[in-house]
DNA sequence: TTGAAAGCGATACCAC
DNA sequence: GTGGTATCGCTTTCAA
């Protein structure tokens, strides 16, 4: 239809009310007859007014938006939880701007730098980046879901597995199952990060306290140069190739599971009984293979529904009353280490 | 910190300007002296200054962002789609609003009718609904990727490949290497619309065309309940468990062809010389899989800088020049239908 | 080169 | 119950 937007001020005009009333009728506020709603109400909607939310938000200092950063939408953990945690800002009313970082610190900084400049009302980080670079000048609420490291914001909220206690508990599995030689295979763009620390810092814990010498030459870790699924069975035909051995293998991520069971398959290996396998994350990727394999439920859906119970909490303005929220996660066991 | 934000009001006064002169400052426009720049932007960063976009946009009637819907993040080509285009827009200074409408209609709408309140400057519409429902009161210029259905409105663009050709090249390369009997398969949540009858329209212009005798009981269809990759699977295995037998299958979709080559091997099946197998999108499916599926590449990062250029291009208010865009596809042949 | 002031669209306080 | 009007932060004439 073309021409400008109607506005609210056109509704007043063609009601011959003022801004005043228009405004309160549409927001539901203050007081008006009935007569003057329903005569406001079908003007506004013959014109086909749309609120102007430029003008709400400058007007209000609230843009209703919130950034939602993630390190890489095609992993399926990280995108469940997007969505997850995007749908439930949706149904409070909020509009989430979804940013993909690729693991760039630049690319983050300047992503919240465009979000802050863009009025966001809150910032949801997800995923592993120390953020050593982020400078953050203005005082938004924050809420960490996966990562450990500290920002220094004066709203501030953490929600994740406690990491080191997954590693823990995979290798555990396998431990118990009967492996006695535990490999650590883990791709990640940013193994010198805190969160990839953290998370393989329960495997080295574990062995430690059953007094299991660590062997550098089992623990695998690629750069996330490739698909990691193919560059964790290039890691264990490397390693394999290179004569040594290994019973057991804690796989950070369902993926790189994958990408193991695969690359031992290939080699004639009895995966399940030879080699048991435990990945993280239960993502298709544990689902579809053949065998099934075993891995860690981290509850991704809590986690969206405390960080967005917390975001919420500190935009209505109370106060931060638990800084740390801890999401349980759960072993889930398949035929990997079942050897079924 | 904390406090009010810092207008270039703030500046302002600090410098003794007025904020006309901060404005064309931080704006490189009009006309200032050297000194007078310098001090406005001394005080701009030591005050931390960051524009508010609000303020901007209301004023401008340009936020500067764009709706981006798709009908489905986890899909490996849609994603790819949206991460190219938001890329190419956010260096156009653009910030992309990327939704995911899950193929619900309504859920398309209600994020449509949000964002066009949000005053977004365009909308870029990726997949395949029909869309029929839209309502877009405004003259917002808007860009289809992959998917032909109208949509009215005064600027509008279609960007995509030639589907019926994309169908009919995958069966007659099926053809060439000597299947008779070729079925197809989809998983779609939608079949009844437009994009997806376009997608199987080439089969069965293929068949006719060469007067291949066309078997329902070969076109097999699923509504997309669960893991496409699992559905196909289940669709070859009702077909050949009812006695049906193909020998060759046009797969629409890397993920749905993955699913059909498991479900084959399964049952003892040499995939690519018993039965050869085409999929679609040259996703990392079809390369992960052995033996690797053949496929269609479609060209996402073409599409993506097409739309992107044709929406900045009427962003620019210049007229639509070509309202159909079609981009080139490419038969990629391996094992599933090489034999190799 | 610089500044005063109008106005973008919506909200809310305070009269009436 | 209703309306006048200042205000949010910024851009942009038009004068000076």
């Amino acid at each position: 239809m073309a021409k400008r937007t109607v506005s609210i001020y056109d509704i007043a005009k063609l009601a011959g009310v003022s801004t005043a009333t228009v405004s309160n009728v549409l927001n539901n506020k203050g007081s008006y007859s009935e007569k003057t709603r329903d005569l406001v109400m079908r003007i506004a909607r013959e014109q086909g007014y749309v609120a102007n939310f430029a003008a709400k938000s400058l007007r209000e200092a609230s843009t209703k938006s919130i950034a939602l950063l993630t390190p890489d939408v095609s992993n399926d953990f990280f995108s469940t939880l997007v969505l997850k945690v995007e749908g439930l800002l949706r149904a409070a009313g909020y509009t989430s701007y979804i940013c993909n970082t690729a693991n760039d610190d630049e690319r983050e900084a300047e992503y919240l730098r465009s979000l802050i400049s863009k009025q966001v009302d809150g910032i949801v980080l997800i995923g592993g980046l120390t953020r050593e670079h982020i400078q953050l000048p203005t005082d938004v609420p924050v809420v960490h879901i996966d990562h450990t490291g500290a920002l220094g914001m004066s709203r501030e909220v953490y929600v994740g597995n406690d990491m080191p206690k997954v590693s823990y508990d995979m290798t555990a599995t396998l431990h118990e199952r009967g492996c006695e030689r535990i490999a650590l295979v883990s791709v990640s763009a940013s193994l010198y990060r805190t969160s990839e620390h953290d998370q393989a810092a329960g495997y080295y814990g574990y062995l430690d306290e059953q007094g299991i010498r660590l062997d550098k030459n089992l623990v695998l870790e690629g750069p996330h140069r490739q698909t990691s699924l193919i560059e964790a069975g290039q890691l264990v035909d490397e390693c394999l190739d290179a004569g040594y051995s290994f019973d057991g293998v804690v796989a950070l991520g369902d993926r790189v599971a994958l990408g193991v069971v695969n690359a031992l398959k290939a080699r004639g290996v009895d995966v399940g009984r030879d080699v048991r396998v435990i990945g993280m994350d239960d993502s298709i990727y544990s689902r579809v293979s053949t065998p099934a394999i075993s891995t860690v439920r981290r509850n991704t859906g809590e986690m969206a529904e405390q960080a967005v119970q917390a975001l919420l909490a500190m935009l209505r303005g109370e106060p931060v009353e638990q800084e740390r929220i801890v999401v349980p996660h759960e072993v889930i066991e398949r035929a990997t280490t079942l050897g079924i």
